[in-house]
DNA sequence: ATTACCCGCATCACCATTGTCGCGATTTTA
DNA sequence: TAAAATCGCGACAATGGTGATGCGGGTAAT
């Protein structure tokens, strides 16, 4: 950590990062070229920020993880009543990673310390499952490690799924419907109820 | 067209084809050289036989499309009663998926043709949701562009989800057991039911 | 057995990408 | 305003993938 970056250096960091996002969930094999591009940045200013990819995206990885961490711990899944508490995680999920496309939804930015965030929000995850399902929230005989995978596939579907991509200002604007959508067929499913 | 290829020639494309499958499906990025040493071959042979990387691609989607579209008529969704079709067409699709999984899973092995193809099925799947639908199999409000979405979701997840993929020759093995859970969960999602 | 074909191998030219460097001009900071 | 940092720009070497070619030894077909 040397000195604070001059102003407009932090500018042009900034710049690089959130084209990377961009550009990477786009083409996740895109030139650093392309990514220097939409930057508004010429390419070596970008090796000079990062000295390669894989710094990049890492630096992408730190953002996105502790972001998505935050949102999660918003929503209080451990004390709030659990449908309320699946809503409202299901709707800040969908707001950040309709943000971070790229470092939350591909599997190339994983680094050892993403490993472990992972394992922590799955544990979570079974932990509030469990919970839920305690409370009859889910059927009795559920198999837990299955509706956290149908869980996350559902939220992958309403973000990436139908064809092209949807927009991802889009999502962010209609992220409670989208989130009772979600909540509804993860309990229900699309069969007759009642 | 022309003249049939010798035995030995033949040999190869089949050698390469499926190592092409294996490779790009763990790495879409692979190199010819990669898909090569996997078939057990010169990297030149490869091109003797695929002119560029493209044409390999597209050696492959037409098989995998072709295994596909025989796998959805065997279920014959336009006759059986809906409950058993869709499991039929399920467990059919997942055993053509898991062994296509790179041809069938990724976009990048998109051609005019399969464009074609993948609107027909499309459609086709539509038609049957709303069969099933007035035969009371789905909810009389249900969404059936959502529905198709979920069951997609539903299907890629079982597939490829879990952590790492699953190991292809499991997925055939049970592909009765997943496509009945598959079903299970999509009519009647994972709370309680009754 | 002869012919036609195919493969492995070595080699070549070509191209895109990556990563580095130095310089002059510009902007920020103190 | 002076010093320090940053940027754009041009250049460079290194790398790795691509596609083509020709040759000699081997293999399938007739």
């Amino acid at each position: 950590m040397g000195r604070p970056l001059r102003a407009d250096a932090a500018r042009s960091v900034r710049a690089i990062l959130e084209a990377a996002e961009r550009v990477l969930a786009e083409d996740p094999g895109a030139s650093m070229e392309q990514i220097a591009e939409q930057a508004g940045v010429v390419r070596t200013t970008v090796h000079r920020r990062f000295a390669n990819r894989q710094a990049l995206i890492e630096a992408l990885a730190a953002s996105a993880k502790r972001q998505l961490m935050e949102s999660v711990e918003d929503a209080h899944m451990d004390t709030a009543p659990p449908l309320v508490a699946l809503h409202r995680v299901t709707a800040n999920v969908l707001r950040i990673k309709s943000f971070w496309r790229f470092t939350l939804g591909h599997p190339l930015a994983d680094t050892p310390l993403t490993a472990v965030i992972w394992s922590e929000i799955n544990a979570g995850a079974l932990e509030f499952l469990a919970r839920a399902q305690r409370e009859g929230l889910l059927a009795p005989d559920a198999d837990l490690v299955w509706a956290r995978r149908v869980y996350y596939a559902l939220v992958e579907e309403a973000l990436h799924g139908g064809g092209a991509d949807m927009d991802p200002e889009q999502v962010r604007q209609n992220a409670d419907a989208l989130a009772t959508l979600i909540v509804d067929t993860f309990l229900r499913g699309v069969g007759p109820h009642g």
